[in-house]
DNA sequence: TTCCTGCGTTGCACAATATGCAACGGTGAT
DNA sequence: ATCACCGTTGCATATTGTGCAACGCAGGAA
């Protein structure tokens, strides 16, 4: 669509993974530096990169602002949060996320950390896979059918366990189920040894608008265990949904 | 510089203020629809921006990521932090604020609230007045001539309180002043009733890298009393200073 | 000293790329 | 039925972004 623009995007995140010199940039654009450097300019002139004294550029502070303007204006996450912080503490201090889909992929909203010390590759902002998360799968199952179509056609079904759903057919199954219980299992599918249960939160026309999931360690409840969880995380969707259909109010 | 993406930039900090139609893009980038389409197009493809079901735009969750990555680059950041967060209970519970120059301006990169229940219109991203904030004074003055000379020139004088500094004469005092003595005030001139100092924090070289301001209402305590505060102010600085010198190692 | 290597910058000629226009296709409100 | 609003498409034009080559500057090595 737009090439000049297009490339600045990836110098943004591209700086996102650390500084970067001109050259490098221009490197991995694969651009003449000439390029690189007025679309850094342009982009350091409105404060979106920032130069540091030995010339390496970094992302810059109009980032903070838009960042945090971004978070405010997927206003889910407000009505959300506090339901998530109770759910996180009635599960037994589990870590709980909040992801919404977005222009083909599923991302993290909100999250609370789990008490115990269980590191999970998730943050705030960073997509989640489709095909092997909770919050994926209730997402995908929410779309209109048309879309959904699209969007499963274009998942890459990689696998990231042995348990991971290898390819469409299997998925479509797992949509289906999920569409008729109301929620969502990921059995060690993303990440050995930890299974989440996840939940849609809906609008007032039913549409879902984002998805909750709490995510449980194997050493402290068995995948069973976790199913049990199922009515409470159900009872933070419906609130959540309650919340969000009468929120202009 | 390049055109397209400046406008694209625009774009983007319009959306920061709230959503918009592609109509009200176009209108306030002086372009036609179809310009403001392809660069939302590419924005949109990168998540940097997202489109509702009623096609309004809002920033997309790309930024989310982004800005989480631009603080943490700001690696100045984790370092204050415990040490703001002490200075703000050592004096009672004062907001505290720490900013960075990048470009022409000072930028709110961290801030403790106050305990006090005083809103004060100051936000992490944000950029702080140069001639009517404390941590504006300390930075302007830690800049080497040759650029602070620029800066001043850049400076619009405009006045916030009746104490503001009305021009670059006063100003110039009022450097000197902060070099000198190595701290700076704000006796009211950004908000009315609200006293600040702030100090530089330094590196190796004796170059300012940051600054730290406290900020107290005058109900809770007079000008001279915020003065009282100044050790402890600076015993914070150095301390950060010291951290931020040692910590490569 | 001199010679590197790595960084960013400038000026210029070319054409690829972004732009504006005009017409179209929806959807919802009046 | 009509209007207002929102987004989309195709196309001709020249503005705009691009690549090249040469330059300046600093720091380190020899």
């Amino acid at each position: 669509m737009s090439q000049s623009l297009s490339r600045a995007l990836q110098i943004l995140i591209e700086l996102g993974e650390g500084e970067r010199s001109l050259d490098q940039v221009a490197a991995s654009l694969e651009v003449h530096k000439t390029t690189a450097m007025r679309l850094l300019h342009t982009l350091e002139a409105d404060r979106f990169v920032r130069r540091d004294d030995r010339q390496r550029y970094h992302l810059g502070s109009r980032l903070f602002a838009l960042g945090t303007a971004a978070l405010s204006q997927h206003a889910i996450r407000d009505v959300a949060q506090p339901h998530l912080t109770r759910l996180a503490a009635e599960t037994g201090g589990q870590a709980v996320h909040l992801a919404a889909y977005e222009n083909g992929t599923a991302i993290y909203l909100a999250k609370v950390e789990s008490t115990h010390s269980v590191r999970m590759y998730s943050r705030v902002g960073l997509p989640a896979a489709l095909h092997a998360t909770a919050v994926g799968k209730v997402l995908v199952a929410g779309l209109p059918p048309g879309e959904q179509e699209a969007v499963v056609a274009g998942i890459d079904f990689r696998p990231f366990t042995s348990r991971t759903i290898p390819d469409a057919a299997g998925y479509h199954e797992v949509l289906a189920r999920t569409r008729e219980q109301g929620w969502a299992e990921d059995a060690a599918e993303h990440e050995d040894f930890i299974n989440c249960v996840g939940a849609p939160v809906r609008d007032e026309a039913g549409r879902v608008v984002a998805a909750v999931s709490v995510s449980v360690p194997d050493v402290i409840l068995p995948r069973d265990g976790v199913r049990a969880l199922v009515p409470q995380l159900l009872a933070a969707t419906e609130a959540i949904s309650a919340d969000w259909a009468g929120r202009s109010s």
